[in-house]
DNA sequence: TATATACATCGACAAACGTCGATGAAAGGA
DNA sequence: TCCTTTCATCGACGTTTGTCGATGTATATA
């Protein structure tokens, strides 16, 4: 007979239940979001304010404004981040829901 | 002036500092080596266990045992498991506390 | 010693990713 | 109407990633 947990349960679901392959693949991709630098600036950006206009997002990386656009769009489709337009300018801000319900797959 | 954060502090680190590059970096190196199924399903796995043969997560996964020994060690130098070679097998667990520290960047 | 088993490493290849310049779309101002 | 600004999308590129078969390295057993 196999050993079973004593440990709190650590990670990605109940641990006697292994993960239906959807949910892995989902969690999978949205630690994706977050598995690149750039992105994990952005966040911390979005963590700072309301809302963050993505002209402040160019200014603030290094990077062309295509490419920062690009990183928005991932973010938004792992539904991290959700944008609104206003004039010529579109605003970005955290999901929060969504990082604490990821933030909760990786612990007690 | 620019509005300041009114919002908790959620993912990567207090609001009002922006992230050092390292601490970018290194909390995206962790988030990649979450950032597929194969990984997150194998997270899972230890989460069940106080420890886990190799033997047992190859035949779990349909794949050979090249590629597992390779997200096997992905997951090694993020830091995130380790493991303890007795005789001919290999033993992986969790490294909770990493867990812990990756978990507590994504919220307040 | 020789053989078998468990795991890691190597080398190769296709697929996915990050980046950019160029272009497109929508809104504001002259 | 025309021009400018802001942002998204497209096409291309070099790099990284996931996967495998083949090989290497220990350990156990006969």
């Amino acid at each position: 007979m196999k050993s079973i947990a004593t440990l709190p349960v650590i990670c990605c679901g109940p641990a006697t239940e292994p993960l239906a392959v959807h949910e892995r693949d989902q969690l999978a991709s949205q630690f994706k979001a977050l598995a690149d630098p750039t992105r994990v600036a952005i966040v911390n950006q979005l963590s700072g304010a309301a809302e963050v206009c993505v002209c402040n997002l160019v200014e603030a990386f290094d990077l062309s404004q295509p490419t920062v656009s690009h990183h928005l769009k991932i973010l938004r489709e792992a539904g991290l981040v959700e944008s609104t337009r206003r004039g010529t300018w579109a605003y970005y801000r955290l999901v929060p829901e969504a990082l604490e319900a990821l933030r909760a797959t990786l612990g007690a």
